[in-house]
RNA sequence: GGGCGAUUAGUUCAGAGGUAGAACGCUUCCUUGACACGGAAGAGGUCAGAAGUUCAAUUCUUCUAUCGCCCACCA
C-alpha cells in the first residue's frame, strides 16, 4: 500500500493523517465481517444512537471503547463483526420534527398522520446519518455496509413477529389501566420513562363532613384537584382511632358527592389522620384500592392536563390552576384545616420534563415477570457477566421486582401496533400483516390500532434483528450471541435487561451477549451531567479537529477506570495529545537510525549491553500485561501502562542510552544489534498501542522497515523473551539509581546540565556492585556528563570536599572543591540522619516485637532486617562523613 | 425507606495488607543532533473522622460526617 516509506515531519499533525488512513482501511475492507470465515467470532452490536442525535462525548467514549476491543480482537485473530446502526427514537424524533414544523406555523394535526410520518422520514433521510458520519471521524471500525435502522423493513417485520408471538403466548395484553401520561407529549410512558424529582410542595389538610353527624374527618393531600374524583375514604381495618367510622359516609367538599368510608390495608394507620382519600382514576394506589372495592372511577383531568366536564365549575382550567382555585374555595368554605410544606417526589417526562399525570386509558402491556425470571436465571448461571460486577446487583434488583411494561405510545412515529379491530363484531385481530377481513364476522372494514410501540421495544431485539432474524442467516449463526455489550449504566433497565429478556425468548434461550461492560458517565469538569439543555456539552468533533481523534481516544481510555464517572476537560485531552507528539518524535529518532536496517534484523546476544537486555525484558513484561489488561477490559490501566512505558522507559532511558551505539561509536556489531532491538521495541509497541490510537500508529508503522501492509492485519505481539531475567531488571534499577543520584548532586552543586563534571568517585562495598559499575561506566558517564569515574573499594581514602550520597552498597562522591558549601552540606546530612534515625528506630522496634517475628511471613522479616541493616550502615557512613567534613 | 459509589499532593485523578504515585500547576536549571508539544532536578500528602480485625491498616470490617447517583405505589 505504501511502497515509498513515509517521511515524518518534525511534529505530529493528526488531521490529514486521520482522514487518509480511515479511507484506506475502508477501501481495504478492514472492517468487513465475513460470516464464512474460519476464524473464531467476536461480535459487538453498537448501542444505536438516536437519529436525532449529534455525537456527544458519551457516544464518543462508548464507541471508542468498542473500537479498541474490536481492533484488539482483529489483531488477535478473531473474525470481528461490529454491527452499526441507528434508532428511530419515537418521542425524541417526533418532537424534533414537530418543533421544526411549528416554526412554520404547522402542527402535525394540520398535516394528518400519513403526511406527518412522511415528513419525519424526510427529516431522517436528511439528518439521520449525521451521527454515523461523526462516528467515522473517531475511527470507529464498524462494518458500515451492514448499517441498520430500527425502522428498516427487516427490523420492522421482526418487531411485528415478536409482538404477535408474545401476544399469542399471552405475554402481551391490552387493558384499561392507570398509566403514566405526559400531557405535553400526549402519550403514555413506561415507568422507566418517568424521572422522579424531589420537590417541596404543599400538603393540604381537608375536612370531609360525615353524613348524618356533626363531625368531620380530615384527609391530607398534595393534589387537591383530585378531590373532584374522590369515590371513597379508606381506613386501615385495625385502626383503633378510626375504625368505628368504617361504613359511614362523608361528603366530598366542593362537589358535594357522598362517598363511603371503606377499610383497606394500604392505609398506614400511623400516618397523619389515618384517613386516605381514594381517587381511582388519578392515583396508582387508589386505582388498586378501587379495583379491590369496585369503586367508581371518575376522571376529572383530560389528556391535555385540563379539567374536564366532570370537574364542574373548574372545567377548562389547567390542572395546576384548578388546584389553586380549589384550595381557595376550600378555604372560603372552611374546609381547609391546614397547609404544610412537604418534600415529595414528582414524576416528570424524561423527554420534556412536564409533570406526569396518572391517567386511565386503554394500553398494551408486556407481562414481564416470566421473561425477567429467565433473564435472572441465565445471569445467575454465569452466562452473562457484568463488568464491573457491582452492576449485577442493580440489574437483579430491578429484574426481580419488575412490573408489567406499558408498550403503547400515542405517537405517530414508530412501529404501529399490528392489531386491528372489527367495529362490527368487536373482534381484535393481532397479526403480522393487515387482515383482509374479520375472521369472525367477515367484515372487511377493519381499523388498525392507532398506537405505536415504545422505541425500546424494537431496541430490545437489536442483537438479533440486525443480523436478519427471523431468517436463519449465516450472520446469526456465526455472530450470535455477541461477545460483549458496551454501554452506560443509565440504560441497563431500558435496554440491557430487555435485550436479555427478548433474546432468551426468541433465540431459543441463547443470551444476546456474554459480557456487559458498563462504563462511566462522562460529565463536565464540574461533575455535571452534560446535556444540551445545560449547554455544557463538549463536542467530540471539535476535539477531534483541535487535538486529533487519537488524543481523544487515549484520553477516554486512560480515564476509564471501572466504577467511576469521568470528568472531562479540554486540558486533560491536551495532556494526552502530547503523547502523540512524543511517540512521533521517538519514532523519528528511531527511523533516522534505521535507514540501513531491515525488517526481521536479528541481534546477537553477545552484542547486547545491560540496557538492551533490560528494554527487551521490559517489552516482554509489558506485552504480557497488556494482553491481560485488554482481556479484562482494563482500559485505564492499559493506557497508562503504555504511556509510562513509552515515555518513561523507552524515551527517557533506552533511546538516550542507545545513541552511542547507533552513531557507530561502539562498532558495527553493536550498531546492528541495537538497531534490531530498536526494531523489536517499536514493532511491538506500535502494535500494542494501535487499538487505542489507531491513526498515528498506522502512520508510523508504515514508515518502519517492518511496516508492510496494514498494521491491524498483523498479529498481536507475543512476549519476545520466554523468561524474564530479574537480575537484568534489578541491575538496571541500580544503574538508574546511580545516574539519578549523580544528577541530583549536580543540581545540588548548581552545575548547569550541559556543563561536564570532571570527576565522580564511587565507593563500592561489594565486588558485585563494583563490577556492575565497571560494566556500565560509559552509560553512566553518558547520562550524567561525568568525564571520569573513579571506583574505589571500601576502606580507601575518600575524596575531600565532596558532595556525597550514600546508597545501599555504594557511596557517591562528587568533588566540588571550593564550591562546596560546607554549611549547606552539613544541613543536608543532618536531615538525612534524622530521617534515617527514625526509620532505624521503627525497624528495631518491629524486629524486637516477638509477635511480628513469630507471625509475619519469612520474606517480610528478612526484608525488614535487610532494610534495617542498610539503614544502620548508611547512618554510620553518613555520620562518618559528617565528622570528617566538620573536622 | 432501600441500595450503590466517592472522600489520597494546590487541582484532576490512579493505586496496593508491609514507609504513598501520575498528569496539570508551582520552584530551579537547560534551545545538548528525536521531541521546548522537550529534558534534568525539586517542593508539596496524619491517604475525611472514630473504633475494630491483624505482627502490620492509607488499603479489610463497622460506625460517623460530607458529597453524588440509582431504586421505591411516602396519601
Amino acid at each position: 500500500m505504501n511502497p515509498e516509506k513515509i517521511t515524518l515531519g518534525k511534529s505530529y499533525d493528526p488531521v490529514p493523517i486521520e482522514d487518509k488512513w480511515y479511507e484506506v482501511w475502508r477501501s481495504e475492507g478492514l472492517f468487513k465481517a465475513d460470516p464464512e470465515s474460519p476464524k473464531p467470532p467476536f461480535s459487538i452490536v453498537i448501542p444505536p444512537p438516536n437519529v436525532t442525535g449529534s455525537l456527544h462525548v458519551g457516544h464518543a467514549l462508548d464507541n471508542t471503547l468498542q473500537d479498541i476491543l474490536c481492533r484488539t480482537k482483529r489483531m488477535q485473530g478473531y473474525e470481528v463483526l461490529w454491527m452499526p446502526g441507528t434508532d428511530h427514537a419515537g418521542i425524541a424524533t417526533q418532537n424534533v420534527v414537530e418543533r421544526s414544523l411549528a416554526a412554520q406555523g404547522v402542527s402535525r394535526h394540520d398535516l394528518g398522520r400519513e403526511a406527518f410520518v412522511e415528513k419525519v422520514w424526510e427529516w431522517k433521510e436528511q439528518y439521520g446519518s449525521t451521527i454515523i458520519n461523526q462516528l467515522k471521524k473517531l475511527g470507529a471500525s464498524c462494518d458500515w455496509e451492514r448499517e441498520r435502522f430500527t425502522m428498516d423493513e427487516g427490523l420492522s417485520s421482526a418487531v411485528r413477529k415478536v409482538f404477535v408471538d408474545l401476544y399469542n403466548k399471552g405475554l402481551i395484553y391490552r387493558g384499561k389501566y392507570l398509566i403514566n401520561w405526559c400531557p405535553r407529549c400526549h402519550t403514555a410512558l413506561s415507568d422507566l420513562e418517568v424521572e422522579h424529582e424531589e420537590k417541596t410542595g404543599k400538603f393540604y389538610e381537608v375536612a370531609y363532613r360525615i353524613v348524618g353527624e356533626d363531625g368531620s374527618i380530615v384527609v391530607m393531600t398534595t393534589r387537591p384537584e383530585t378531590i373532584l374524583g374522590d369515590t371513597a375514604i379508606a381506613v386501615h381495618p385495625r385502626d383503633e382511632r378510626n375504625r368505628h367510622l368504617i361504613g359511614k359516609k362523608v361528603i366530598v367538599p366542593v362537589v358535594d358527592r357522598v362517598i363511603p368510608i371503606i377499610e383497606d390495608n394500604m392505609v398506614d394507620p400511623e400516618f397523619g389522620t389515618g384517613f386516605v382519600k381514594i381517587t381511582p382514576a388519578h392515583d396508582p394506589n387508589d386505582f388498586l384500592v378501587g379495583q379491590r372495592h369496585n369503586l367508581e372511577q371518575i376522571q376529572v383531568i383530560d389528556d391535555n392536563g385540563v379539567m374536564n366536564e366532570a370537574a364542574g365549575k373548574y372545567q377548562g382550567m389547567d390542572r395546576f390552576e384548578a388546584r389553586d382555585a380549589i384550595v381557595e374555595d376550600l378555604e372560603k368554605m372552611g374546609a381547609l384545616m391546614g397547609v404544610q410544606d412537604k418534600v415529595h417526589s414528582v414524576g416528570e417526562c424524561y423527554r420534556c420534563h412536564s409533570v406526569i399525570e396518572p391517567y386511565l386509558s386503554e394500553q398494551w402491556f408486556v407481562r414481564a415477570k416470566p421473561l425477567a425470571d429467565a433473564g435472572v436465571a441465565k445471569t445467575k448461571s454465569g452466562e452473562i457477566d457484568f463488568v464491573p460486577d457491582q452492576w449485577t446487583g442493580v440489574y437483579y434488583q430491578w429484574m426481580e421486582n419488575i412490573r408489567d411494561w406499558c408498550i403503547s405510545r400515542q405517537l405517530w412515529w414508530g412501529h404501529r401496533i399490528p392489531a386491528w379491530y372489527c367495529d362490527t363484531c368487536g373482534e381484535l385481530i393481532v397479526a403480522m400483516e393487515a387482515p383482509k377481513a374479520c375472521p369472525k364476522c367477515g367484515e372487511t372494514h377493519l381499523r388498525q390500532d392507532e398506537d405505536v410501540l415504545d422505541t425500546w421495544f424494537s431496541s430490545a431485539l437489536w442483537p438479533f434483528s440486525t443480523m436478519g432474524w427471523p431468517e436463519k442467516t449465516k450472520l446469526l449463526e456465526k455472530f450470535y450471541p455477541t461477545s460483549v455489550l458496551v454501554t452506560g449504566f443509565d440504560i441497563i433497565f431500558f435496554w440491557v435487561a430487555r435485550m436479555i429478556m427478548f433474546g432468551l425468548e426468541f433465540m431459543d434461550g441463547e443470551v444476546p451477549f456474554h459480557d456487559v461492560y458498563i462504563h462511566a458517565l462522562v460529565r463536565d469538569e464540574k461533575g455535571q451531567k452534560m446535556s444540551k439543555s445545560k449547554g455544557n456539552v463538549i463536542d467530540p468533533l471539535t476535539i477531534v479537529a483541535e487535538y486529533g481523534a487519537d488524543a481523544m481516544r487515549l484520553t477516554f481510555a486512560a480515564l476509564t477506570v471501572q466504577g467511576r464517572d469521568i470528568f472531562l476537560s479540554k486540558e486533560r485531552i491536551g495532556t494526552y495529545r502530547l503523547f502523540m507528539n512524543k511517540l512521533w518524535n521517538a519514532s523519528r529518532f528511531a527511523l533516522m537510525n534505521l535507514e540501513d536496517a531491515e525488517a526481521g534484523q536479528k541481534w546477537d546476544d553477545k552484542d547486547l549491553l545491560l540496557h538492551d537486555k533490560w528494554i527487551l525484558n521490559r517489552l516482554s513484561q509489558v506485552t504480557e500485561e497488556m494482553t491481560q489488561l485488554m482481556d479484562g477490559y482494563y482500559f485505564g490501566e492499559s493506557a497508562r501502562l503504555m504511556y509510562d512505558f513509552v515515555w518513561g522507559e523507552v524515551c527517557d532511558w533506552y533511546l538516550e542510552l542507545s545513541k552511542p551505539a547507533l552513531r557507530g561509536d561502539e562498532g558495527e556489531a553493536r550498531r546492528k544489534s541495537t538497531q534490531a532491538v530498536l526494531l523489536a521495541v517499536f514493532e511491538d509497541t506500535l502494535k500494542l498501542l494501535h487499538p487505542t490510537i489507531p491513526f498515528v500508529t498506522e502512520e508510523l508503522w508504515q514508515a518502519f522497515p517492518f511496516g508492510t501492509g496494514i498494521i491491524e492485519r498483523t498479529s498481536w505481539p507475543k512476549p519476545r523473551l520466554d523468561n524474564i531475567d530479574e537480575k537484568t531488571l534489578s541491575d538496571m534499577d541500580f544503574v538508574m539509581d546511580i545516574i539519578r543520584v549523580i544528577r541530583n548532586l549536580r543540581a545540588e552543586a548548581r552545575i548547569a546540565p550541559q556543563q561536564p563534571i570532571p570527576r565522580v568517585a564511587i565507593m563500592a562495598h561489594t565486588a558485585e556492585a563494583s563490577s556492575l559499575l565497571k560494566e556500565t561506566e560509559s552509560q553512566i558517564k553518558l547520562l550524567t556528563k561525568v568525564e571520569e569515574i573513579n571506583l574505589f573499594a571500601a576502606g580507601a581514602a575518600k575524596p575531600e570536599r565532596s558532595l556525597t550520597t550514600i546508597l545501599d552498597g555504594v557511596e557517591v562522591y562528587m568533588p566540588v572543591g571550593d564550591l562546596l558549601d560546607v554549611e549547606k552540606e552539613v544541613q543536608r546530612m543532618k536531615a538525612d540522619l534524622a530521617k534515617l534515625q527514625k526509620d532505624i528506630e521503627k525497624g528495631r522496634e518491629k524486629l524486637a516485637n516477638p509477635q511480628f517475628v513469630d507471625r509475619a511471613p519469612e520474606e517480610i522479616i528478612s526484608k525488614e532486617k535487610a532494610t534495617l541493616a542498610d539503614n544502620e550502615s548508611k547512618f554510620e557512613r553518613i555520620s562518618e562523613n559528617l565528622k570528617s567534613l566538620t573536622e
